[in-house]
DNA sequence: TACATCTATCACCAATTACGAATATAGTCT
DNA sequence: AGACTATATTCGTAATTGGTGATAGATGTA
């Protein structure tokens, strides 16, 4: 499976779009069902001309739809399998800050046993 | 669960290290284990000096490691969590594409029972 | 030492992106 | 029609990104 240049440029597009603090709040605010553009407004903060600039991005990748009622145009998540990958990301993050966490603690007993811990360890009082 | 800003960052800043085609590919290319840089380059393509750029985003997004031995510097995936993350791209890609065929069809279907379809459809012989 | 090899970094350019301010558009109400 | 509301788009700008060629650094070898 070579993996073909347009699929990797795809999946580029949804990373790309999905890999922006305020979008992702976009979409958490969008996690119970369809919020109207003042409503995410609300939810996200920020000036509206610049939610609506990232809403555009979201819908050009394919990640929301939305649909006009009246003066409010309503926005959803199409697939909830952004939530997956947010969810995948999250775990991914968690488990580095478990290595992370592991680390310092051989490192310290490694310190330790050296015997030159102690003059660096000794004035901290834990992690920062 | 308000998600605090700075775990947003976090899962923004991981996505978007995986968000660009070239890097995707090395982290394809990583996916049976370490390899040193000139193999990635190999498998990857590019210039040297792209590739080696690539892999220190990577290196600083926390998602690939590399330890030296003699000339050579080995790169291996830390966390086989993006690889999930990739999947579940490409799910959500197949299911879009899902969606858009049903969507063709029933607009197909649609278009015949409003007996207007014919002159548009006739000449077709499927997709393309 | 000098030299070759592998990798990283620098300097620069083009393209893209995010943002705010202002303006345009679409729909509603009187 | 005109006024009003909600949303989208355009424009200018600063920051970031992806790419290249040249060069620097690190390591092994004669």
């Amino acid at each position: 499976m070579p993996l073909s240049d347009e699929l990797l440029h795809k999946i580029a597009d949804v990373l790309k779009a999905m890999a922006d603090p305020t979008r992702l709040k976009i979409i958490h605010s969008l996690h119970n069902g369809e919020l109207c553009v003042s409503s995410i407004l609300e939810a996200v903060g920020g000036s509206q001309a610049n939610i609506s600039k990232h809403l555009s991005v979201l819908k050009r990748a394919g990640l929301v739809d939305c649909r006009r009622e009246g003066l409010n145009v309503h926005y959803r998540i199409i697939d909830d399998g952004v939530f997956t990958i947010c969810r995948n990301v999250c775990d991914s993050l968690e488990e580095r800050l478990d290595r992370e966490r592991a680390a310092v603690v051989s490192g310290r007993r490694q310190m330790e046993e050296e015997e030159w811990g102690e003059a660096v360890m000794a004035p901290s009082d834990g992690d920062h």
